[in-house]
DNA sequence: ACCTGAACACCGTTCAAGT
DNA sequence: ACCTGAACACCGTTCAAGT
């Protein structure tokens, strides 16, 4: 992931070297390149933090070279979603037994891999499906109908996991960032508490545990979709 | 909603009318019209659309007027946000029996409201949470009570069903600005059936029904979390 | 083919004034 | 107390050039 970086000499003269980390004699510019670069940028500094200038900068490139690779901001966004979707699956999806352990692993893995990018889970729902997200629907779909979900309900059922497994991450991912915001919610709910009186005693803004939230919520929902007779 | 635009005399010297029905003698400044005003201009323009002098302007005031009543442009998203959930549920929650009913019925309300903003649903999840949900929170609560989920279960069963309401409102309100382009997925998806066999056998990305999806995954769920016995 | 700086058309927000 | 325009510090993108 993090470029290699090799101690060269400079080009010419100095580009008043105000970040003072530039790495010098970079590869060319790429696609690959700057849609890994994105992904870093993005993972340091959030969706507001991906600026053009920022990104050339980062590659070591002059401020609007990109626009010769990608058509605009939006089109890098795009290829860094899927970039990041990735899933090398377990083994083989021959493994017939067990379908809900393959689905609870997928899910698992992909609520996981949009958590280490924080910024990914809120721009999936509203992109064009990469070829790496249709790879996960398409086991899904699979371990379904193994599992005996009819075909008039298999497409609510794929669309229910993707609104858990989503809804989930986004929350998540947000509420991350405001660990004391949450605790003063908490506490501005107790001053209420003649309003919220049931979700105040079950601590509900304070609940942390969205790990096993959410295992035990997809088990919820699992049960609900392909009953265990 | 819409303002009552009565036809009265313009103040002084002309604007420069661009934009040629701007109303005149309005009422003065205040948060209550800059958030209704906010929503409005949100609905019509979306998101990116809302910009702190296109606001002022269609308040008819200057342009940084607005300063003075809010403390900068996040504010005005929290405040407006908040104005579109509000609940008015059915009556009174003393009705005891039919928990479920009341559930499905607010959930379905929460998700219109949201669908007639689009642009609510995406903002909810990075917000801290306004009084407006923290009462659909509560009456949640309380019917699942109702309904049997035991204490330790009940925090994983409202967010499970906060995890659906948000990811599906979420991409509905996305997906539904572009309809051909989901007619162009899956004609990929065609071409790659042999990569994607099943979903492109059901049909995933051309299924239309999304308040069908909704209410079936929504009683897959609720099956899950509150056994019907 | 690939890269570049200058320039344009915006934005959010600050500030010193106005009434 | 409330409103205002000018000004600042940005940003995405276009364009005419460079190599």
């Amino acid at each position: 992931m993090a470029a290699k970086r090799s101690g060269a000499e400079s080009k010419g003269s100095g580009r008043g070297g105000a970040s003072g980390q530039e790495p010098r004699s970079e590869p060319p510019l790429s696609l690959e390149r700057i849609v890994a670069t994105a992904v870093d940028l993005l993972d340091a500094e959030g969706v507001d933090g991906l600026k053009m200038r920022r990104l050339a900068d980062r590659l070591g490139a002059g401020a609007m070279s990109l626009y010769w690779h990608v058509g605009n901001k939006e089109e890098v966004f795009d290829l860094a979603l899927d970039s990041v979707l990735e899933y090398r699956g377990p083994s083989d999806i021959v493994e017939s037994r067990d379908w809900r352990g393959n689905v609870v692993h997928m899910l698992e893995d992909w609520r996981a891999s949009m958590l280490r990018h924080p910024w990914s889970a809120s721009l999936l729902p509203r992109r064009a499906l990469g070829p790496n997200i249709l790879i996960r629907l398409e086991l899904l779909s699979k371990a379904l109908s193994r599992a005996g979900v009819t075909d008039a309900d298999l497409n609510v059922a794929i669309w229910s996991l993707w609104n858990f497994v989503i809804g989930a991450t986004i929350t998540r991912a947000n509420f991350d960032l405001s660990d004391d915001d949450r605790a003063a919610a908490q506490q501005r709910l107790t001053g209420l508490s003649q309003h919220y009186p049931t979700i105040e005693r079950s601590r509900l803004l304070l609940d942390n545990d969205w790990d096993g939230a959410f295992r035990k919520g997809l088990d919820f929902l699992l049960d609900g979709l392909a009953p265990r007779q």
